[in-house]
DNA sequence: CAGAACTATTTGCACAAGCAGATATGCCGC
DNA sequence: GCGGCATATCTGCTTGTGCAAATAGTTCTG
């Protein structure tokens, strides 16, 4: 049983140090975004996954698994956003229940400014957690990860 | 300017990946434990991070940063935990602002009987994780990370 | 020792999230 | 075309979170 315990305890361990380092970025993302842009992470998630599509338009429901939220909650955030005039929300002629949500030029110009800042910040937090012993192997591993393709959590 | 827009993408990717891979995670644990123990990860975090301290006492603020909590959810969820009977609030001698919190026999028995099934559902995520191809690089990435001390976010 | 500056914890408040249920639409077999 | 079931979105409600301010205790300075 020591060798199951063993693996279960390499897989905690991993999962720790995961955390800690998505904490770690998370934070300094919404603080950066929020500070300056009035842009929670997920919201500035919204903007980017819609700008990567092609036309800019998304169903509430792939915007939903983009952003790994609830379909309340995306529909509330989608809201927010409209209200900044960020979005827009379209009925979709082939399937009327579906409603696709689209980035307005507000919204385009937004995430251009906002984009520097994000760059910048999640460069400036690696750089930090890679002083971090019980961080550092983390970002190194995560540095040498093929580029993913568009939407990781999408598919 | 090409080079930097390169590598800003390549860590916009690998953040995009983290974060998709803790989401899984994060919720897969929530829901297991949350159905069965009416445990959240961070409370189930809490309790964990208890046991591994000498002694099973920890001050709020030590409890806050390896939770990646504020002081004030800190001191609500630690008052959820005491009304539970899982753990008991003393102030410490030496400082009196400082209160100590120890987990109480039902929190170690709940810890216990908790612990295997947190255990399997995040080998289980994994598992299923590695078979996505955009996570299955950082899942054995993760995999390959030496063993990390105690408290990864708490140094 | 008095007072200022700092630290630890708790409370008031506003906000975003999830779940469950409501509503509207699409699809299928008959 | 009609009931029955699945899917997409939205709303009511409860809960957990962070920020800012309040309170209590410590430490440093003169």
């Amino acid at each position: 049983m020591g060798i199951q315990d063993d693996a279960a305890e390499i897989r905690a361990s991993g999962w720790r140090t995961l955390a800690a380092l998505h904490g770690l970025i998370d934070s300094a993302l919404e603080k950066a975004l929020q500070a300056e842009y009035r842009l929670s992470v997920v919201e500035y998630t919204v903007l980017e996954a819609l700008s990567r599509q092609d036309g800019w338009h998304m169903r509430m429901q792939q915007l939903a698994r983009a952003a790994a939220l609830s379909s309340s909650a995306t529909t509330r955030l989608v809201s927010r956003l409209e209200e900044r005039g960020l979005l827009g929300r379209y009925l979709c002629a082939d399937d009327r229940r579906g409603i696709y949500t689209e980035l307005t030029p507000q919204g385009r110009e937004l995430l251009r400014v906002a984009r520097p800042l994000h760059d910048a910040t999640l460069e400036a937090t690696l750089t930090g957690a890679a002083d971090v012993p019980e961080l550092a192997p983390l970002v190194r591993a995560l540095h040498d990860l093929e580029p993913a393709p568009a939407s990781p959590a999408g598919a």
